[in-house]
DNA sequence: GCGAAAAAATTGGACAGACCAATTTGTCAG
DNA sequence: CTGACAAATTGGTCTGTCCAATTTTTTCGC
């Protein structure tokens, strides 16, 4: 049950730290002298312990200001796969479209009012700030969560990764989503009201509205030039991917 | 462009040579103070690189042995869920029969070659083995990649390894798949003749078949004492979930 | 020759102490 | 109150040394 390496245990402990709640994200964690001290071991220990954590996601290392805890918006360690923007979206596509149809089954009065709220947060916040983005992501989330499911939570968290820290994907996303606000709001509603009647396969078709509109307004962008060159790039990561994949 | 930090550069020279091919999977890294040497720096930065490294999953450390690299089943970082058997095939039904309903529109022959040389491995091939199972693996792969979608290959890889590295999961799975064979090995037959005729609604419905079978073997198994255990923890788990949900 | 035990070499783990660079904080002149 | 400068804090890195686990080589009995 013990760790080997010392820095594992000392990462551990931090880890603990964190999650016991006496460091919220955001805030900054003892100096490395100070833990060091505290835990009786070398500073070399426990920054190889941080490191590890900030490898992981866990916390963000700050050079002459300190360690912060990150907030574990899904916490994953890191190392997406280069996915499109295409990519993505024909992939929300498919896999929120079924947790609609399946939240449709089991919602709660509780979480479509939740949903109802979300909508609201996004009426009124401006589009392309970074809470009207939350309350996007708020929406997409509180579907999969109806789903009371914690896998399609994770997924659907995944995917909101991929949106947000896969560099091409975000650029392209944005540009995107700046155009059409009026629309999301309305592609949502009409999710909610499918959700509202629990029909499973009105919220299916809703939800695939909503992601084939994305994907046209996607396609036309992608005609830029800067898209082009992502897509350029998708084509030779796929080929090395498949290449690989043969020799697994 | 560069990195900030020493071991972030170190870090990165080293994925590139295992990337490039020179050290593949299994076989050990140079040792500290070579790497040392070769990049000019000091050990201690170079075991910082290797710790991230460790962190994500990318390497091994074994002390006193040496650095070993790891064969990237799915590259993410650790730190998966823990959903329960009945989530994971919750998901995967509603994930992998779209897949299947999108694989249709657009498998190649050779793809459709590949897959029924799997389904003719996994008749030769004993249930329960290692190969067996990544014969099992393979079919649903292939699938996956058909889309010509890495991040629906990201997700199935993902799903799998959920299967294999989840502990109740593994322990509930290698239960039930014990028991039918032939089942698996006809509903995948079924599976392979919709994509044949490139019949997305037959692909889609096939392979629903095929999981809620799974999932019906998965419900009967549950009643177990073993299972039911599994299953107290992982409304605790939901509920934890759901209060740090709310919370954030 | 062969095989097991012992010795030597290799490798990662950890420590101490020192110095550097980035950042933050405190202070003081204007 | 503000801006510039100085001091303190904090992480980053190096050198060198020693330890423990592991692997390789040697040795020696049979």
């Amino acid at each position: 049950m013990t760790e080997k390496r010392l820095y594992q245990t000392v990462a551990r402990s931090i880890l603990d730290m964190i999650e016991s709640g006496s460091y919220p994200p955001g805030t900054r964690l003892p100096g490395e002298r100070e833990l060091a001290e505290r835990f009786d071991v070398s500073r070399v220990v426990v920054r190889e312990a941080e490191i590890s954590l900030e490898a992981l996601g866990r916390v963000e290392i700050k050079v002459g200001s300190g360690v912060y805890v990150r907030d574990p918006v899904a916490m994953t360690g890191l190392a997406l796969p280069r996915v499109t923007p295409f990519e993505l979206t024909q992939t929300r596509l498919l896999f929120e479209s079924e947790c609609a149809a399946l939240a449709a089954t089991m919602i709660t009065d509780e979480q479509i009012a939740g949903l109802e709220a979300t909508i609201e947060r996004m009426k009124t916040a401006p589009h392309d700030t970074d809470d009207g983005e939350a309350a996007d992501r708020d929406f997409h989330l509180q579907i999969a969560q109806a789903t009371d499911n914690e896998a399609n939570v994770f997924f659907l968290k995944t995917l909101w990764r991929m949106r947000t820290e896969i560099d091409p994907v975000k650029r392209v996303y944005s540009a995107v989503c700046h155009a059409d606000t009026s629309h999301r709001v309305n592609e949502h509603s009409e999710v909610l009201e499918a959700l509202r009647a629990r029909d499973p396969g009105a919220a299916r078709i809703a939800m695939r509205g909503h992601f084939s509109r994305l994907l046209e307004a996607l396609l036309d962008a992608s005609e830029r030039q800067a898209i082009e060159d992502a897509r350029r790039r998708s084509i030779e990561n796929r080929e090395r991917f498949l290449k690989s994949a043969i020799g697994a």
